[in-house]
DNA sequence: TGCCTGATTGCAAGCGCTTGCACTAGAATT
DNA sequence: AATTCTAGTGCAAGCGCTTGCAATCAGGCA
């Protein structure tokens, strides 16, 4: 059976009036008298009457939809990110009349194309964009075509106009630092990537602003870094951590998935956490809760955010050529098992293959 | 800037030619000539053409879309599910240029409202419907209806002509007990769910199936359940195993999640899995290959059911009126550490309180 | 009683695209 | 040379809905 149903045409015939006034009744326009709207709405609700989206599309000029388009990702990847977000996402739109609809991108299609695509064709009123680099083709098509979006995560340059919602992992990485400092660390590790993105250089720059303010020269950060989804290039990485002579006392993973790789090879290695090292991460994913010792991460709501930046939006589609909007969510301190004091035999040892230097 | 793009008048105009030709030109239609049909389509990439959905929606009568109404979920579920369907499903779809769009329910809202909504308006050509309930409103509407759509897991009749992918995860249950039997297992725990899922009772047969196979008296199996989402009660219930009296010596989670929870109390309750109890799960999560000692589980591919599900959504969509295809996807056993040979010990107890029916 | 006003309602013109049917030439047939 | 095809193109009618403007009607006021 075709989607064909009722039309406004049928409604108005049937209670006998033009069609015009059906539709005005319908949309609460003050011109009808009270008795003819309530009479409207009733028998639209009776009869069933439910507007075709199409035809109000095509003389409104907006689709009622919000793009997001999928980031392409590698063949195994499993997150919960993406069903997290959508699913705040649609519940942000759908108390505003806005429905969501998903672009992906071919195999061998760039995601901007997509974009364009989206854009062009007058499928959406606004797109969300998620994982931003440092610079972003898409946010420049978008910024020069005027075409309302919001990110989740910005880009490197805070001078643009575009409006974001994003963590303040910045802060984040400085608090880990502090906490680890505290507890007597000195002798920093990070892993890292090695892409481009906003969030990896704001996570480095929180942690060296954090060291920098302790002004202490014995402290001592290595960093490494593997491209993502390059298994066997991030245990390298890893590996080059937590096998090295000089083995840091601590080390942070730029998301948990890393700082889970690290757990785990530090396990393997015979390494005792939080005993020989400590370990902290950033996402709080569902597996930090069940690797052991239970990973000491930052947790940020990714529905939540979903949610807002649907509602930052539909700001940004209705009243256009506003000022962009920013929002930085704060990541809340998940402590859990994975960090703990510095080793004490680290610190002067003297009669140890590994030394700690400045 | 609107999304006001060229219009196919335009392009007419530009290559004064009609909007007729331009329109069948670009569809390929047989009877413009090979050389207009060309001309058109240069033209049309040149002048950055692209045609207006809603207007083609109006006429054509079909959307281009297809829905999937998201489940209400707990505020606190995190999972990757969802995203890694809709990956999926998004890939399966896109190379037949339909588009995927998401419902949502709002907050009181039930998800056949919704669904109700979708279909009445035209939003959509076909809809997939997740998460099937042994009985479901859901694919009574749409077959009543007569509606295109495909899900995600199956209703109990089967005798109802409907279009389905599901892992056999009957035929899984029924090899993770003969795993089980096999390395000498003879009293049984099943956690399992409160709700009437169809995957719960296919599951649930497909061990007592593999059980009653063995015609061995001594097999027991002890089933226990809590409401999904509610977290207290799901501990209660797979306490209740796991510290029960006459404890089972292997225990099945209806899913990961349960499997994971049962590990983490058996941890807990300072025994040693596979040692005093083995575990096996059903869905293979990420942290269940974090979870020590490993869970023993079962891998579908999520993304990949997504993809199926999106052709067969096509083909039924085009064809209407034609048989109903169903697929079952085998699961594959993953082999971790969590499960192994019946303690030697736990055999002949002789005080047993509960019973084993055939 | 006649004209003006405000409150309601309806007419008709599209929004941009597809498609059945008619139309035009030149080609083929007799 | 007259007639019939055939390939190629255009006309015009919508698809279902919104909306500017005109039309209608009952009072109200002079």
């Amino acid at each position: 059976m075709s989607p064909k149903g009722k039309t406004l045409k049928e409604l108005a015939e049937h209670l006998d009036v033009s069609i015009t006034t059906v539709s005005r009744a319908l949309a609460d326009h003050p011109k009808i008298a009270l008795k003819t709207r309530k009479r409207v709405a009733e028998a639209a609700i009776e009869y069933g009457y439910v507007p075709n989206l199409a035809a109000r599309q095509l003389v409104s000029g907006r689709s009622g939809f919000v793009g997001l388009v999928l980031p392409v990702r590698g063949p195994n990847f499993v997150d919960s990110y993406i069903g997290e977000f959508v699913t705040g996402l649609g519940e942000g739109l759908v108390e505003h009349g806005m429905d969501l609809f998903l672009a992906t991108a071919q195999a061998k299609q760039s995601e901007l194309s997509v974009l364009r695509h989206v854009v062009e064709s007058g499928r959406a009123d606004g797109v969300v964009l998620l994982r931003i680099g440092e610079q972003d083709e898409r946010v420049d098509y978008l910024l020069e075509r005027h075409f309302p979006f919001v990110t989740h995560g910005r880009i490197l340059d805070e001078d643009r106009p575009l409006s974001w919602l994003d963590a303040d992992s910045e802060a984040a990485f400085g608090q880990a630092f502090d906490l680890l400092y505290e507890l007597g660390h000195r002798h920093f590790g990070l892993v890292s990537i090695s892409e481009k993105m906003t969030f990896r250089h704001l996570r480095e720059r929180g942690l060296r602003a954090a060291m920098n303010r302790r002004k202490d020269p014995s402290v001592r950060l290595d960093i490494v870094s593997a491209p993502r989804f390059d298994r066997m290039a991030t245990l390298a990485a890893v590996n080059q951590l937590v096998h090295a002579k000089d083995r840091p006392t601590a080390i942070i993973g730029l998301f948990d998935e890393l700082a889970l790789t690290v757990l785990d090879q530090a396990l393997r290695a015979g390494l005792s956490v939080p005993g020989d090292l400590s370990v902290v991460g950033f996402d709080n994913i569902t597996a930090s809760a069940y690797a052991p010792p239970g990973l000491t991460t930052f947790e940020t709501s990714t529905r939540l955010a979903g949610r807002q930046i649907g509602e930052m939006l539909i700001e940004v589609i209705e009243r256009r050529n506003t000022a962009p909007m920013t929002k930085l969510i704060t990541p809340t301190l998940v402590s859990r098992a994975s960090h703990g004091p510095a080793p004490a035999t680290k610190r002067q040892s003297t009669k140890k293959q590994r030394e700690n230097s400045p």
